[in-house]
DNA sequence: CTTTTTGCAAAACCTTTGCACAACC
DNA sequence: GGTTGTGCAAAGGTTTTGCAAAAAG
């Protein structure tokens, strides 16, 4: 991968912030430093980055795909009427132990990635 | 809500598969019972039975959403390469827990809903 | 100089919605 | 009969992509 000003500038805006930011988000962050950055730009670089490890994404109920700087082992907890998504960092895993942070649960979606037996026998 | 047999029929397709459809395979599911059924139809169904708690929405990697007739608390293996989605029940919750399913689990998306403490102090 | 990346704009894609008509109760 | 649900088609919003020009090495 060569390297490109837009691409370390994405990079630095999503490792900056411990929000969760959409691609428009990034991309409007982006425009204060180099205005005339693209939103395909943006698209290209977080799917790239995505696909390196450097990021990770976050597929939410809002139809938006959200990123992480962060790519260590954690989990999230989304507020059902504000959308503000909070990292949950271990230990945190039971329902109960988080409505010991004061949360209050009310569904959870838990999805492991991997190979299963029929392609990887 | 009142009664109709396009909404009746949704709910049994997706209430009698173990796989995890999207609205496009519900869609063609229903054409071949109701051959008139309008693929808005199907959406609109969908969203309703999802936000009446009758099915459940899976966000995936594959930026389709997948429902799941299955409300009871379990969570999901998908694929990285077939993309088959395979239900987890408990116990079943480490990812060591899940390897010893025979599926290799290489990375994993857990996200809480409910109400965070400044909504609802 | 060759290859990768960008900006721009158009396209693709899934999902939602407006409206007139039909179905439900 | 009044209200809710449907079919159709168009619109909406996010993400992807083709292409010529620019940047990187």
């Amino acid at each position: 991968m060569r390297y490109s000003r837009q691409r370390e500038l994405i990079t630095d805006i999503i490792k900056g912030r411990c929000d969760h930011p959409t691609a428009d988000m990034i991309y409007y962050s982006a425009r204060e430093v180099e205005p005339n950055i693209s939103l395909g730009t943006v698209y290209r670089n977080l799917k790239l980055l995505a696909d390196e490890g450097v990021i990770i994404t976050l597929e939410t109920q809002d139809k938006k795909l959200h990123y992480d700087g962060d790519t260590s082992r954690h989990s999230h907890f989304i507020c059902n009427k504000c959308g503000k998504i909070i990292d949950l960092f271990r230990p945190a895993k039971t329902p109960d132990e988080i409505s010991d942070l004061g949360l209050k649960v009310t569904g959870e979606r838990c999805i492991y990635y991997g190979d299963c037996t029929e392609c990887f026998g």
